[in-house]
Formats: C-alpha cells, sequence, structure tokens
DNA sequence: TTATGTTATTGCAGTTTGTGCAATTATTGC
DNA sequence: GCAATAATTGCACAAACTGCAATAACATAA
C-alpha cells in the first residue's frame, strides 16, 4: 500500500489549489490560465487536466460528499435533530475552518466568476439531495405533513448562510453554523 | 421603433434553441459542437456566439428574472400568499407549459450532463436570491421567528419539484406548482 | 541491490470553445 | 433611393481540453 505516493499525490494537489486560488484572487479567474497556474504549481500544464477535469474543478471542494460512518450514526440517532446535524456536519466543517484564508479567497474569487459560483452552488444542490435521502432513512415515511424535501432545503439554506457569516464573523465555522440549525429549531417542534 | 428586425431576431434565437435540444438530445450535449449546432440552424458559427455568450447558454431560460411590473402587485397585496405566489409566477409558468416537448427534452439532457446541470440549478439560486428580497419588501421586517430566507427556499424547493412532477404528471404547469406551494400552508400559518 | 511491475509526469498533436475586429449585407426611417 | 443602424459573417488567434505514447519515479519482492 503505497502511501507515500498518496501523500505526494494529495500534496501536490493542494500546491495545485493554492496557486490557482493564489492567481485568480490577484488577477481575477478570467485572466488566469491553466498554463500560469501550471507554472506556480511546478508542473506541466498536461499534469494539471491530470488532477482537475476542467479549470474550475481546482476551485470547487475536493470530495462533495458525506462520509458513510457518520451518515449511518445520525440516521439512527433518535436525538435532537438539529444537535445531530452539527455533529453530522463537524467533520468537514473544522476541515474548513482550518483552510479559513484559503477559503475566503476563493469565495471572493467565486463572486466575480458566474461560472464558477454556479459550480459552486451546485455542491450545494448535491449535498440538499443527499440531505433528502439521508433524512429519508432517519424518519422513515410517517411524516407526512412535513415533506422531507422542505427539511432539507431549510437545512442547507442555513449552512449556506452560516457559511456566509462565517467569512465576516471571526467565531469558529460550527459555532455559526449550529447558530443558524438552530434557528430552525421551532420549525421542528414536531420531529 | 423596428419591430420586424426583434421579432426576427427572437426567430432565429429560437431556432438555434430547437436546433442546440434536437441535437443534444440525440447525441448528448458532449458530442455536438456549436458548429453542427450552427449548421442545423443555418447560420454561421460566429453568429451562435452573438446569441449566446456560451455553448451551455442555448439551453438555459432566456430571461431569468422575474418581471417588473407583476412583482410590484405582489409586494402591495395583502392577500394570500400562496394564491399570490402563483400569480406572480404564472406569466412565466405558463410561458413553459407551452413548450412541453422542448422543455422536456431540455431536461434529458441535463441529467446527463453535469455542468449544465449546474447552470440550471444556479439560475434556480438566482431566482431564490431574488424572492429573498422580493419577500422582505412584501413582509418588512416584522417577523424576526421566520426568517425570509427560510421562506423563499421553501418556495423554490417546491417550484422545483412542481417542474418535477409536471414533467411526468400530464396537468398544467401552474396546476402542479401550486399544488406544491398549497402543502406549505401549514407552515405559513402566521403569515 | 537489482529486477520488475505500477503509477505519475510529460510532450505533442489535434479538436473545440470563445473573442476581437473589420468587411459585408440587411433593415430602418426618411 | 439614401443615409444611419443593426445583424451576419470570415478570419486570425488564444485558451481549454483530450488521446496517446514515451519517460521518469516509485514500490515490491527476490
Amino acid at each position: 500500500m503505497s502511501s507515500l505516493r498518496e501523500s505526494r499525490r494529495r500534496r501536490t494537489e493542494q500546491t495545485i489549489r493554492n496557486a490557482a486560488v493564489d492567481l485568480a484572487y490577484e488577477h481575477g479567474l478570467d485572466n488566469v490560465t491553466t498554463e500560469m497556474i501550471s507554472d506556480a504549481a511546478n508542473i506541466s500544464p498536461r499534469t494539471f487536466f491530470n488532477y482537475f477535469a476542467f479549470k474550475e474543478a481546482a476551485f470547487l471542494p475536493p470530495a462533495a460528499s458525506l462520509s458513510g460512518e457518520a451518515v449511518d450514526i445520525f440516521i439512527a440517532s433518535k436525538d435532537n435533530l438539529i444537535a445531530d446535524l452539527v455533529s453530522l456536519f463537524l467533520a468537514q466543517l473544522s476541515e474548513i475552518d482550518f483552510d479559513r484564508e484559503h477559503f475566503i479567497k476563493n469565495h471572493e474569487i467565486s463572486l466575480k466568476n458566474p461560472k464558477l459560483l454556479a459550480l459552486k452552488l451546485s455542491v450545494f444542490d448535491g449535498f440538499e439531495e443527499e440531505m433528502t435521502t439521508i433524512l429519508t432513512k432517519r424518519f422513515g415515511n410517517n411524516h407526512q405533513n412535513v415533506d422531507v424535501k422542505h427539511v432539507a432545503a431549510l437545512i442547507m439554506v442555513s449552512v449556506r448562510v452560516g457559511l456566509e457569516s462565517w467569512v465576516t464573523s471571526g467565531a469558529t465555522l460550527s459555532e455559526n453554523v449550529s447558530q443558524r440549525l438552530s434557528a430552525l429549531e421551532h420549525i421542528f417542534e414536531d420531529l
């Protein structure tokens, strides 16, 4: 099991990401070519596309999926929904928390670039779908008056808003998100 | 004022859209070039980009914004929220209703093409933001316990689901959407 | 260490997307 | 029919992305 290769791969991937974000933050995404990014990351242009299927992918979150174990725990739990959601997201959130500067730069870039923004938002849409199926498993079909899709939408809106407020707030990302999620408490009274 | 020019322009735009959708439906979007589309629409490749900023734009809804007049009425109204929403969307919805086949083909294409799907979903995200500002104007800031963003999210989820069920249902699009919106009634009791 | 298989990197040639510009053609209002 | 305006087009070019085959780096086991 070649873990040296694996860690090397992760490292150059991150190098490319950092180069991409730094350059795009400075010059604007449209004025940055994959060649410039490759140069800055000390790889060949061809290798860039070995790591990322398309230019914008270097600005997207790496694994856009909730990990298996935490999900199973979440589904099985009978505790308070919002508390469970916070622990479900915890791993992802703290990872982002670590890369704060990178995230903020990336965010600024997206705001100036409609195509990238669309791609990033669609990541949330993907999450919302996943959340819908997870919630269905947790609650079964015994809540005919509250559609799980509504719940999923509310949760993801809260996460999105939490992320945005985190950018300017200074507090921890988890704190921001869980604060937003708590605001849903009264809507979810019956869950 | 040149209305002939304008209608001609609309006509060729629609010709391009139709050619694009027909070709992509048959061969898959990735196997269709802008050149093929241009040929099928009897225009030059250069003209394609005169109408659409990028290839995928030929598959996106033309004007992704709510029109001014209906919005003003919506904001001023004191009637039932859901009924008002239905009339707000009515113009847009009946227009889509008219192009049912085109819409369905387009939908199938999107399902097989992540990038296009992302772009289409981001149109909804744009609507959601507009809806947020509109709702804020309608309600003012006097509802501290129900965030307008939550309401906007619920509305847009309903519209999305309504559109999807319309594809397979046979009923009118407005019927589908207003049915979904009505399901929100009990959540919005206090509005 | 060396031999051997595996994976990552690269160069190259080619297609497609998308842009700027200037020439041509069509439409308009008069 | 004439002058202004707008649409269409061709051409040259930059940048994104792919397939393929060669090379380099690393892993594993004798």
